[in-house]
DNA sequence: CCGTATCCTCTCGGATACTG
DNA sequence: CAGTATCCGAGAGGATACGG
């Protein structure tokens, strides 16, 4: 098995890249959420919580508006009675989707 | 954009490989240890610590003892005085390295 | 040199109730 | 339906001191 093609470009560059990319994607909800809506496409709010059974009222909420404002999730909200809001992915969103894709993988293939 | 990809096997599948492996490579420093010895291949407990200026003493040896017992890290004890301890990759540690990849890439892509 | 043991803080995430 | 507010507990992570 011979090493890895990353390379470090200066003292602890990639460790800032790998950290940076934790604080937006980590936790216990946020990959599963991006999934849902990378695969399935648009869901309405009440979909998403349907299919984590496990998640609260608060952590989806929360989740979901930290991921639209770094830009990953897009919120549009109609204005209807009852209220409706849909949630898709960005293309920034979409470009996560390798990793979910390798961590799928490796969860596969480990099990 | 199109869709991923990914499939989803039966109920909850594919949400419970991403778990699966967030317990084994999540939280914040196991990724960055399994950088450190996949890309620049064996390395001394205190080199490691060098090499990660933030970590402690306390989470250090925690995560790498994690490491160990879910197979992708190895441990090689030498008995001399002083003591010296060297950690490297198993091949389960490497095949973690296209996660490790799509995130760094990710992360340059994003900043 | 390479850890473990304690103790402590602080954030993440959960339960529940309330609002437009 | 789609959230927000409040309170709370558990556990991750840090500081420090001690042991083999």
């Amino acid at each position: 098995m011979s090493k890895s093609k990353i390379q470090v470009d200066e003292n602890g560059k990639l460790k800032c890249c790998l950290e940076n990319t934790l604080s937006i994607i980590g936790g216990k909800w946020k990959l599963v959420i991006l999934w849902h809506l990378g695969v399935e496409g648009i869901h309405r709010y009440n979909e998403l919580r349907r299919l984590m059974p496990g998640i609260t009222h608060k952590m989806l909420s929360q989740k979901l508006k930290e991921l639209e404002s770094n830009g990953l999730v897009h919120r549009e909200q109609y204005n209807e009675v009852p209220p409706r809001v849909e949630y898709s992915l960005t293309e920034k969103g979409y470009s996560v989707m390798p990793i979910l894709e390798a961590m799928h993988k490796w969860g596969n293939d480990n099990w």
